[in-house]
DNA sequence: TTGTAAGCGTTATCAT
DNA sequence: ATGATAACGCTTACAA
């Protein structure tokens, strides 16, 4: 029996009218202890649930928020996906997690379902450059906030990472052990993460005065396969990095898999220091050295600041700082 | 400017009623191809957006479906949403990816929080037995599906791996390579999944006439340190196994650190199988030798039927096959 | 403090 | 095929 429960229901059991149980239970101040406590008696005897539907429906907010990340499978969106859940939940939040599987179109196909189900915001990890969607929500003044990642000429606040700080964090550590050609392994260049990563890794090499040869730098789309081809592009070079520097985690399993198979070993043939700290890194043989951030505080602030958009309060962008994080993987001693 | 455009909008710039606006709008049959056309290009004109609410709170159907999983940050449930995701995406239904988190109560939240916003069913990776909310939807004839895991009396249809066969297939690998002493680093007697593939071990054992010694039994709680806990526990034992069984990725990778910080290689000091094939795995010092599902299409085959629950079609629950992957962490040659 | 009633955006019924 | 109109479950003026 499909006996759906409604206010109606609760304020026959009750003895008031419907407008009293709804303020009953919306927590209105406007009601006598007696009609409350008969309420909620009655509610919960009867086992009701409110249908947030047409709450929202009614009063216009739907406690909904959307979460729209560019690869679930990759554990740090995951991480993302639920440090802001958590926090969403700690506000009465329900969030609508959707995964844009690192495809544009897919991306406008869930800001389209985030519309229509009517979100009160949306926050997103932006794939390449603003699509029509994007540049609709922002016109039609939807709350939003970027996260991890940013597009140009948006005018969105977002919660990122230091990532030229990391970058400046893992060539010094590099240059420090004597590296002077440490090759990189980049991002797509549509990601902005992939951009300031890049002219980062450029600027470090620089004030360090090491080896600035282009053959050092190598492009991936931030995918263990195009770690590993990477790899081999940099290591089939004529005078090759005596270290490698990947720009994201995934890459950097690839490549470890590319230099394994080349039978070399990583942290003493060659040093490997890669973005994000996964659970299992510390696991890998050898354990990798990392550059991190807490992705977990990344999707937690980016929910607490979009929260905050939604209430009309003022907002700044937040820049998460990272560190280094050092394992057997750079401090092999390398063979130079 | 929040210019919402309804559809009484779209009627009035149509020039047609609202009734004939929402029945083209909704492809009901009933209307003419002149007004078909009007009402299409005014709502383009418009940008009108259908709210998803309004229509759900008149028609009773939501097209949205809830998933609950018990950790997200699990590549394998990572892949079971993804893949519940696309099929739901292929039949537009909205999915509401919640994340358990490893805690009953949390799933009762989120359970709560589907009912409340009145989805047209849920999939569901159960914790433990059978908690209070979990009993009240079964009893409220609520579409259910449970995916990977079951519980036990709950009648309700499930997607799940044949776990007894992937432990089976482990279990000959090893024997037929020379193992008489396998370790088996086994899951929280409360999931369904740890059970079922314990009670396999222990008949594999039996059948291939192996040391059925308790003491190559231990149990973790499918997380990465609980592995590495088990693991020690295992190789302190007076007569230690040659080959280890861990019933979860995590735990294997936990293992795979403990093993190492011993000093030991996997492959060929000792043999490691894992359960689960996670993309990296492959890269492992060793790779891995796996009993794998495809845990996308667990996903997929549970959102389908689902929808087929929802659709009051016929039903049956399905178990689909594992298959062993063999790579050089169990065919290093064992000491023994 | 409480009841009454309007209305949120949509679909479904019933005439026409 | 189309137009009025009621209804979905709830919140919120407005009166009382």
């Amino acid at each position: 029996m499909d006996t759906t429960v409604t206010i109606k229901d609760v304020a026959a059991r009750a003895g008031v009218s419907v407008g009293t149980a709804s303020r009953v239970l919306s927590g209105n101040p406007s009601t006598s202890a007696a009609s409350r406590e008969r309420v909620h008696a009655a509610a919960r005897e009867l086992g009701y649930r409110p249908d947030a539907r047409a709450r929202a429906l009614r009063s216009s907010r739907s406690r909904a928020v959307g979460l729209l990340v560019s690869d679930v499978r990759n554990p740090f969106f995951a991480d993302i996906a639920h440090g802001a859940e958590q926090a969403a939940l700690a506000s009465s939040y329900v969030t609508l997690l959707a995964n844009a599987n690192e495809d544009t179109a897919q991306q406008d196909t869930y800001l389209e379902a985030f519309v229509t189900q009517r979100v009160d915001g949306i926050i997103i990890a932006p794939q390449g450059e603003g699509s029509g969607s994007l540049r609709a929500l922002v016109r039609a003044r939807t709350p939003l906030v970027f996260v991890d990642r940013t597009v140009d000429g948006f005018d969105v606040p977002s919660v990122t990472a230091d990532n030229a700080q990391g970058v400046a964090l893992a060539v010094a550590h590099l240059a420090a052990r004597g590296h002077t050609r440490i090759g990189y392994i980049g991002g797509p260049p549509s990601v902005s993460t992939a951009r300031t990563r890049h002219d980062a890794y450029l600027d470090a090499v620089a004030r360090h005065g090491l080896d600035d040869d282009p053959g050092l730098v190598a492009v991936g789309d931030y995918r263990s396969a195009s770690g590993a081809a990477a790899a081999a592009a940099l290591l089939a070079a004529r005078r090759p990095p005596t270290a490698l520097l990947a720009a994201d985690s995934l890459m950097a399993v690839g490549a470890l898999g590319e230099v394994r198979r080349q039978g070399r070993r990583i942290g003493t043939d060659l040093a490997l220091v890669a973005f994000d700290d996964i659970e299992w890194f510390r696991e890998l043989d050898p354990p990798l050295t990392v550059v991190a951030h807490d992705a977990r505080a990344l999707g937690e602030r980016a929910m607490r600041l979009l929260l905050d958009v939604i209430d009309g309060r003022p907002v700044a962008s937040e820049v998460l700082p990272m560190r280094l994080v050092v394992r057997e993987s750079s401090t092999g001693r390398p063979d130079h």
